[in-house]
DNA sequence: TTTCCAATAT
DNA sequence: AATATTGGAA
């Protein structure tokens, strides 16, 4: 059918194939754009401004080889995991600066997992004394900051503060708005004292040392909570805004990880009719509800039982 | 000097 | 909306 053309073509491509190869100044922009700063950052590329405009005209010699091809597979974190172990590199000639520390480290997600163990800190230090750096401490997880926490913390209080604020005198409900975006903060129990007005609650009486068990790197807390966040999404459904009083369930179970004295618990007396919202770890298994993808640029998609909104 | 914290930026 | 960064204050 179309041999002629193909010979044609045959005769002709290698007198021109060269004319067409573009030159190595065009390619390296190219290369460059393709490489988004999170790849770069999870495959340890020292590409600091490579979206950023603020390239550096060093070329580094051709594709770089993926260290970890199995990350790929992972249905999540594009993420770097060793920000500190990639030192070296540039230091030789003429004040190149040390990438581990100018790299910007990936956004960190809280998830609901990350979330409980902030909120288990900030309750074992009691309000007053629970400040991003101690609450950091606490929490002992490797990779987070106190910049994290700090901003975390930020948004925390102003969760409080508007649940303070529809706590008992028969506040209207919370509003849809509200509700919705606060789906992480309500997923974590939130101790009664945190709520309590007038004079605050004191700092708890004793803080020995760091109680939980050390976490691993943000990325892959991420990574193997992905599974386990299903059931913080019937947490979420079942709801616990009663209407006033103030009606949060104070299911402080740590299924998590091994928890220490808890002491700090005032909750409702035993037998009060109160609904236990949250059963104990072997309840919870069901639920194959995926949960919503919060990582890799993709859209986020929340599966809504109530069509509430 | 370090850390907090509120405001602001991405 | 969620997290990061900034800048003044303690």
């Amino acid at each position: 059918m179309r041999e002629e053309e193909e010979e044609e073509e045959e005769n002709n491509w290698f007198a021109r194939w060269e004319e067409q190869l573009p030159s190595p100044e065009e390619l390296m922009p190219l290369s460059q754009t393709l490489i988004t700063p999170e790849l770069a950052l999870a495959f340890d590329i020292n590409a600091a401004g490579a979206a950023n405009g603020n390239l550096n005209p060093a070329h580094f010699p051709q594709a770089p080889a993926p260290p970890q091809p199995a990350a790929c597979s992972h249905p999540a974190p594009p993420l770097s995991s060793d920000f500190e172990s990639s030192a070296s590199a540039a230091a030789g000639s003429g004040g190149a600066d040390e990438p581990a520390r100018t790299l910007k480290r990936p956004r960190l997600v809280w998830t609901p997992q990350l979330h409980k163990r902030f909120v288990d800190a900030v309750a074992h230090l009691g309000i007053k004394n629970a400040v991003p750096k101690t609450i950091m401490q606490l929490m002992s997880v490797d990779g987070l900051t106190r910049e994290n926490v700090a901003s975390h913390l930020q948004k925390y209080r102003l969760y409080l503060k508007r649940m303070q604020g529809l706590g008992t005198s028969g506040g209207g409900p919370i509003s849809a708005a509200d509700a919705a975006t606060d789906q992480l903060f309500a997923s974590a129990p939130v101790p009664h004292q945190f709520l309590s007005r007038g004079p605050a609650a004191g700092p708890e009486p004793f803080l020995p040392y760091v109680q939980t068990a050390p976490l691993q790197h943000p990325q892959q807390i991420t990574a193997a909570m992905q599974q386990q966040q299903q059931q913080y999404y019937h947490q979420r459904h079942l709801g616990h805004f009663g209407s006033s009083t103030g009606g949060f369930d104070h299911g402080f179970l740590n299924r998590g990880m091994p928890q220490p004295a808890m002491h700090q618990m005032v909750g409702p007396p035993p037998g009060t009719g109160f609904l236990q919202l949250t059963p104990p770890p072997a309840a919870l298994s069901v639920d194959d509800l995926e949960p919503a993808r919060r990582e890799d640029g993709g859209e986020r998609k929340v599966l809504t039982l109530f069509p509430d909104r």
